[in-house]
DNA sequence: CAAGATTGAGTAGTCAATCTTC
DNA sequence: GAAGATTGACTACTCAATCTTG
């Protein structure tokens, strides 16, 4: 085999070239959608889940699981966003341990405002900065760093 | 033009693949880390910052560049770094404003500790995953992104 | 007044413990 | 007992205000 216990030249370029890529465009695009429409990341998120899914409600678990997000915090992030009128909680019928989280009116105009800018974000500094050829690299590069991950052991560090 | 205000499938895939990338792979490094050496991914930054450079000191401001930090986290979180012990502060002789952050006898000892451990799971759940083309590429994608970004507004979301 | 740096208040995320229902 | 979900305590990050020196 080869060096195993170290990074060559290639692989350390290009692991601290994906730390700042992974913390500078996420930062800068929430940041922008914060300043001009009040909602963070992890708001955002939760509403385009909540407003693709039918009739724009989704049990707590499906939403945890689309997210990533952890379910304790995910627990509290809709605490807040209920606060905030953008969803609100029900109960499930079928399974009494269950809840279901749904889409606010508030909500909804929310997400519709928000969306046209956040693309507008997305398109300026990620999409309009790469070509067809990187944009697939990087789908083929997800997939494969997801499958291995999951090979490996399917529930560190995701959401429980 | 084309159609600007909404991304085609190509481009929601590839944005949301970075997306998922983007969080899941540092989760697991930095959760990785955490159980078996007690440090967190910001912990790591710094250390590796401070163990690169001479006489292991920088400036704080120097340590805010290299790491993308925000000067106030950068602050707190030198203070609880301080706490535990691996690292210092000092003066600055030749400018009294300025502080000096030094790497302790601790600090080496628990960087030179952890280092073989995360490579192995940088090399486990990312580097390996790849070809040598998709690291490259990778590369390419980091500085196509990072000069678009600088070109647009030289500080939005960045450490200031 | 600008640069280097710190502080405090408020908000968000993590971990373990808990509660209820299947 | 396991699944779905919430809570509380603790830790971490952000933003604006502050302090000191150049």
């Amino acid at each position: 085999v080869t060096q195993r216990k170290w990074l060559d030249e290639r692989e350390q370029r290009a692991w601290r070239a994906f730390l700042t890529l992974q913390d500078q465009v996420p930062r800068r695009v929430a940041s922008q959608l914060q300043r001009e429409k009040g909602l963070s990341g992890p708001d955002y998120e939760v509403l385009v889940q909540l407003s693709e899914a039918p009739g724009g409600r989704m049990r707590s678990f499906e939403l945890g699981k689309a997210t990533h997000f952890e379910k304790s915090r995910l627990s509290h992030h809709l605490s807040r966003m209920a606060c905030r009128g953008l969803v609100a909680r029900e109960g499930c019928p079928t399974d009494n341990r269950g809840a279901f989280v749904v889409l606010t009116d508030k909500g909804r105009a929310a997400i519709e405002d928000a969306a046209p800018v956040h693309v507008e974000h997305v398109r300026r500094w990620f999409i309009d900065a790469l070509t067809r050829d990187e944009l697939d690299a990087l789908v083929a590069i997800s997939e494969k760093v997801a499958t291995r991950m999951a090979e490996d052991d399917p529930d560190l560090g995701a959401a429980k």
